[in-house]
DNA sequence: CTAGCTTCCTGATAGC
DNA sequence: TGCTATCAGGAAGCTA
């Protein structure tokens, strides 16, 4: 449920308070989560590395070292990073401890158990994650309505099944499809191969407007991070069309609706979301 | 290549 | 009150 903006909320938060430190002591506490190498081999190759710097790639994170390799994550559905003092009691669900030389803890909580870490050696190429097969960014200048067009106007699926697939943007999700969808004044289940020159020209502006928008949304200070605000996803304001079917839309005060789409539930205005007329 | 289904998981909530 | 069924969903893997 972490989208693009919350995963940069989360490397924005963490990154001042692992710039510098070294992993003194690993605890695999649930291998499962170690997508690669194995969790002992995961567990020796982290020890006593220096973190350098934090980044995003779609909804992936990746912890970079003075020395060798990188750190990448995924936090899929539940997944929730920490930095908390050694003083806190360990909280159910905790599969993964970092011990850091300042103290702390970096701790990886996660309900579900979907999300994933991988490390990979510096000569390693990762086709493993998925991070190489993700498309553009949704602020990247390649982001362009051609782009779109290109990609998907001769395909049959819906536009919002469209927009979940990292391979076409990286990082949107359920919620700021929505949204996108709903900013767009697209319906949500119609056929890429319907839409119009118009439509992905308000695609194109409507996706980096709504994740940044979105980054925005979620700014947030450390100690409301810590207190759980980051880590209720669906709990941003301002939200205009996921979650808020049966209200009135904001915009006309239609009444909202909602349509199952690749197995996800669509919210939007009928009034407002339409189908391309000829 | 694509559409559609299943898997992974637990907790919140709805219905009886 | 307590039980069971359903839903939530990111991404990969599978089948037809």
């Amino acid at each position: 449920m972490p989208e693009l903006p919350e995963v940069e909320t989360v490397r924005r938060i963490l990154m001042p308070q692992l710039v510098q430190k070294t992993i003194t002591a690993v605890c695999v506490r649930n291998s499962q989560i170690i997508a690669h190498p194995d969790a002992v081999k995961f567990k020796e190759l982290l020890q006593g590395q220096t973190i350098t710097t934090m980044s995003r790639r779609g909804k992936f994170l990746t912890i970079h070292f003075a020395s060798e390799g990188k750190l990448r994550l995924h936090l899929r559905m539940t997944g929730q990073l920490l930095v908390l003092s050694a003083a806190e009691p360990i909280q159910k669900h905790t599969h993964l401890i970092l011990y850091l030389s300042d103290g702390n803890q970096l701790r990886y909580i996660d309900v579900r158990r979907f999300g994933r870490f991988w490390y990979f050696k510096n000569e390693e190429t990762d086709e493993i994650s998925g991070q190489s097969r993700l498309g553009p960014e949704p602020t990247d200048n390649s982001l362009t309505a051609e782009y779109l067009k290109l990609k998907l106007g001769n395909k049959r699926k819906a536009i919002k099944e469209a927009l979940l697939d990292q391979t076409i943007v990286a990082g949107i999700g359920n919620i700021y499809a929505d949204e996108i969808l709903f900013a767009a004044g697209i319906y949500p289940g119609t056929r890429c191969s319907a839409l119009k020159d118009s439509n992905w020209f308000r695609l194109a502006e409507k996706i980096p407007e709504i994740i940044l928008w979105g980054i925005n949304a979620n700014e947030m200070t450390t100690e409301e991070y810590l207190a759980g605000k980051g880590r209720d996803y669906r709990n941003i304001s301002g939200l205009r069309a996921y979650g808020h079917t049966g209200k009135p839309c904001g915009v006309c005060g239609r009444i909202m609706e909602k349509v199952t789409i690749g197995g996800r539930t669509s919210c939007y205005c009928l009034n407002c979301q339409r189908l391309p007329m000829e």
